[in-house]
DNA sequence: GCCAACGTTGGC
DNA sequence: GCCAACGTTGGC
């Protein structure tokens, strides 16, 4: 089982828009950047823990824990031209975005903010403490996401 | 809202 | 395949 840390803005998506999601769960749609691409198609499995973090917010940092509930998917909104992430490049038989669904699992007592994040000497090697990191989709080592958990209880 | 740091696009 | 121009991300 893998371990990855996935951002959004919660004036789009917050932690509690997945809580109160149907069955508690939303597929995770729109990632439209090759690298966190590669990373749900090629390494995402049921069963993978994931940090959810809130970004472009007064305080960006994890709020809470959600598990991966499907195998990797097309992302049909890339098809769709009403969507938002429509993509006119993306060729139905050959598709170019993918998609996994996640579930709520928990909600962190406290935030565990980028700042803290930052600061903590264990967390130097996070994808997202390195300088410019806008990656959306990242991996996290057992550590890292033992020690955060940890920090919001 | 600014802007630095990235990623992508497209002409050559 | 280089690289300038452009678009996006996301902290501040």
């Amino acid at each position: 089982m893998k371990y990855w840390l996935m951002k959004s803005e919660p004036d789009d998506i917050s932690i509690d828009d997945l809580q109160h999601s149907p069955q508690q769960t939303m597929s995770w749609q729109g990632i439209r950047n090759y690298q966190a691409r590669n990373f749900i198609r090629d390494e995402m499995n049921t069963g993978d823990s994931v940090l959810f973090y809130h970004s472009s917010c007064k305080v960006p940092g994890v709020v809470g824990i959600a598990t991966v509930v499907s195998q990797p998917q097309r992302d049909d909104t890339a098809l769709d031209p009403q969507s938002r992430y429509f993509d006119p490049k993306s060729d139905p038989s050959k598709p170019r975005w993918w998609q996994v669904d996640i579930q709520f699992t928990a909600k962190l007592n406290h935030i565990v903010s980028l700042q803290q994040l930052k600061s903590d000497p264990a967390l130097q090697d996070m994808v997202l403490v390195t300088k410019g990191a806008r990656l959306s989709v990242q991996p996290v080592t057992a550590e890292e996401f033992c020690h955060i958990v940890s920090l919001g209880q």
